[in-house]
DNA sequence: TCTGGGGTCCTAGGACCC
DNA sequence: TCTGGGGTCCTAGGACCC
């Protein structure tokens, strides 16, 4: 059967580690845009009873806030990267899962080999029980015979205490299960679907699992069909996990608008330059680079413009340089004046194999060049995960003045 | 004042080929 | 009544996920 693993309240039980005098006071975890700005990413128990929710802006919901003495941590999305990185090596030690997947940064799934649910769940507490003994990290499980089922089987473990976080769905009560499942719960089923299907009276998960396969396919294509089978106990769905992303994006929101070319420009190459550096850190090269541009379209008293462009490189890299002009000239192509920019971002695409990167024959003395610049983006890299990130940087990423980044004030950045 | 930041996969249509 | 029959590649945008 196939299990599912999602960790409760992630963010937040990532912050108790190291904060274990708040266990048992309303938290939250937001991000942060250095103006109070940001919106609730995670909450415990304690924080959705006060009536807080995933997605609240905080500035909406600073009484509630006050009133029940709520804490608000910063997101700290390193931390908890690497506390994924060691339930993941924790569940492998064990032995107990084959392939074992990471899905997102708090869901995994994999398979194991028992087809009794009693059986199943017992195995599953122990698997619980190692993850918080190493890691500290509370977590729910599924289990059913598809991951789509497993996935419900951890709704159910989630919303029904008496399940004490674990819920395995066996064969016989698969229509039971899925007639409690309302078809806005259903995992793959989202919000573009929900009105076509509740326009045909259908509610529940089994409702839809019981249409005739061609009218889920001709109304939601094959990804709609995938769900469908999945729903009906046959596995259709392939996670491909611990793969080499495919894209890499760097964007964000900024906390004051700007209708400045240069800001601009000094920003996107700031996350042109992290967006690198993950680059590298994957072992990949890209050959695209798109760079878009955003005002805030929350305003609605101001002019809105939106728009992505993308330059396709001629041969793939991961040369912090080459991808700083690309978006030096996407930014020309895409700027408009009279406009307040309020996000901007910079996507790498087409990556490829660090290892197996197509040279240009028509340009022999661009391989030198391009080993130079190999040899200095590693001394870069090198000498900013030693001393911090952005002490060796392109002048045209500007000087930090950000004084929360420096408290001791002794980082003076090192501009070439 | 203040409204994340990432990802994946699929489809439709156009341009081009024989 | 009848208007070939296949292909490939590319792109933009939609839908879904966390």
């Amino acid at each position: 059967m196939y299990i599912h693993i999602d960790c409760n309240n992630f963010f937040v039980s990532c912050e108790l580690l190291s904060r274990p005098q708040l266990l048992g006071t309303p938290v939250v975890v937001a991000n942060d845009n250095g103006n109070n700005g940001g919106i609730i990413l995670a909450l415990n128990k304690e924080a959705k009873v006060v009536g807080l929710k995933r997605g609240n802006p905080l500035f909406q919901v600073s009484n509630v806030i006050a009133e029940h003495q709520v804490t608000v941590i910063e997101a700290h999305h390193r931390l908890y990267h690497e506390v994924s990185h060691r339930i993941m090596e924790a569940v492998r030690r064990s032995e107990m899962v084959l392939g074992f997947v990471q899905y997102s940064v708090d869901e995994f799934f994999g398979e194991m080999p028992e087809n009794d649910p009693e059986q199943l769940r017992g195995y599953l507490q122990q698997l619980k029980e190692l993850i918080a003994r190493e890691t500290g990290i509370p977590v729910s499980c599924g289990g059913g015979e598809t991951y789509t089922l497993a996935k419900t089987g951890t709704w159910f473990a989630k919303h029904y205490p008496r399940y004490d976080g674990i819920c395995v769905i066996p064969a016989a009560k698969r229509d039971k299960a899925l007639s409690l499942v309302a078809v806005k719960d259903v995992w793959g089923i989202g919000r573009r679907s929900i009105p076509v299907i509740e326009q045909k009276g259908l509610r529940t998960a089994l409702d839809y699992a019981r249409q005739p396969e061609a009218w889920v396919h001709r109304l939601f294509g094959v990804t709609g069909v995938r769900t469908w089978k999945e729903l009906n106990g046959t596995p259709a769905i392939t996670i491909a996990g611990n793969k080499r992303q495919q894209s890499i994006m760097y964007s964000r929101t900024f906390a004051q608008m700007t209708d400045s070319k240069s800001v601009l420009l000094r920003d996107l190459t700031n996350y042109a330059t992290t967006a690198s550096r993950r680059l590298r850190e994957q072992r990949s090269h890209c050959q695209a680079v798109s760079v878009f541009l955003a005002t805030n379209r929350h305003r609605t008293d101001l002019p809105q413009y939106n728009n992505t462009q993308t330059l396709r490189l001629r041969i793939a890299t991961d040369d912090t340089m080459q991808i700083i002009e690309a978006v030096r000239y996407l930014l020309n192509q895409l700027f408009r004046d009279g406009y307040q920019y309020k996000q901007a971002g910079v996507i790498l695409s087409e990556l490829q194999n660090a290892d197996g990167v197509q040279l240009d024959l028509f340009a022999p003395d661009q391989a030198q060049k391009a080993a130079r610049h190999k040899r200095l983006m590693q001394a870069m890299d090198t000498i900013n995960n030693r001393f911090g990130s952005n002490q060796l940087h392109f002048a045209v990423q500007g000087t930090n003045e950000n004084p929360a980044d420096d408290p001791a004030g002794f980082m003076r950045p090192h501009t070439i």
